[in-house]
DNA sequence: ATAATTTGACCCCC
DNA sequence: GGGGGTCAAATTAT
């Protein structure tokens, strides 16, 4: 461990300890190896609250975004130009109480205590209802763009207030998710310039993305498939949007539900059709709370017969990722 | 025309 | 009351 730097370890520190919280969970709801029948059990171990179980698919979403923040800051400011280090994430307990000096940050990083570490902070600040994961980042100011060319994040974000704080120099931003109202994101930040060292920017995040930004393939594609195919697929779109017919290929098992009353498959182009760089989404439902909504890709393993993989990513009516559950389509 | 930002008003809660 | 957070109308950018 001593050839990784700070950053590595914190960037494997994110990724043990949500893959930790994903093991729990996995447990936990009986996710079984490979054989696949659980055999009997005496009685059920389930004895996570749902409220734990929401708490660790917190925590292994906001590990995710953290990490993949991480990646992000580390390769696009330290490859191109010179400096901009990101020097602190502060995970912060829900209490609201922010810990004075961010800075600190011990040798000895999560890879212990689990239940009895964050998750109980969890528990007991929240009496019930909303406790979001809440970290803050300081980040250094990057020679680019202008001025005060706000933080790139893998994220976009939409600014709706700005603040004077009382001791402050400078005012509080604040910005939230682009798509909360399309695809009901709730993830929010405040960034802060700060007193001391005017090159450096608070950045505190609050509640885990929802949305499919970082789903969506990359904008820029090199390999432009062959128009053929391009007209072949959007072709094939247009008919799936007439009609449809959805096979669960038998996942459902795992616990994720599905609509089964047919309201029905809408679909959105998001950033262009099929092949352009952009996404295509399947949208299940009639925007009740039982909607799910899903990228569309190609399926690789039927060659040139209308079927889809679509990948549901979403679930609204418990506000939270339920994973990458393929599921296949076919027209006709 | 649509989307994002600005900015004062409003709304808790300590 | 007032500090911090959010809303939304007006303004500006795309």
């Amino acid at each position: 461990m001593d050839m990784l730097n700070w950053e590595q370890r914190n960037l494997l520190s994110e990724l043990i300890h949500g893959l930790k919280a994903a093991k729990q969970l996995q447990a936990e709801l009986g996710a079984a190896p490979s054989p696949p029948p659980p055999s009997v059990s005496s009685s059920s171990s389930s004895w996570l609250t749902t409220e734990m179980k929401e708490t660790l698919l917190h925590q292994i979403v906001s590990s995710y975004e953290r990490a993949i923040l991480m990646v992000k800051r580390s390769t696009t400011l330290d490859s191109p130009t010179t400096e901009t280090v990101n020097l602190a994430v502060v995970p912060v307990a829900n209490t609201g109480k922010v810990p004075e000096s961010p800075t600190s940050i011990n040798g000895s990083l999560g890879s212990e205590e689990f239940l009895d570490g964050r998750s109980k902070d969890y528990n007991l600040s929240s009496k019930k209802r909303k406790t979001l994961p809440k970290w803050t980042e300081q980040v250094k100011i990057s020679p680019e763009r202008g001025l005060e060319g706000p933080h790139d994040d893998v994220f976009s974000w939409r600014k709706y207030g700005q603040k004077d704080i009382l001791g402050a120099k400078y005012p509080r931003s604040y910005y939230r998710c682009t798509f909360r109202n399309t695809q009901n994101c709730w993830a929010t930040k405040q960034v802060q310039r700060s007193d001391g060292d005017p090159t450096i920017f608070e950045v505190t995040y609050k509640g885990t993305h929802t949305c499919a930004q970082l789903i969506q393939p990359p904008r820029k594609r090199e390999t432009k498939p062959n128009p053929t195919a391009v007209n072949y697929q959007n072709d094939l779109l247009v008919n799936l949007r007439t009609n449809l017919t959805v096979r669960t290929n038998g996942i459902e098992s795992d616990g994720f539900s599905f609509p089964v009353t047919p309201p029905f498959y809408s679909y959105e182009s998001i950033n262009g059709d099929f092949g352009n760089g952009g996404g295509t989404f399947c949208h299940v439902g009639n925007s009740g709370p039982s909607d799910f909504t899903g990228l569309i890709s190609t399926n690789t393993s039927t060659g040139s017969s209308p079927i889809f993989d679509v990948d549901f990513q979403f679930d609204p009516t418990h506000g939270i990722d339920t994973g990458f559950h393929t599921f296949l389509h076919d027209s006709i």
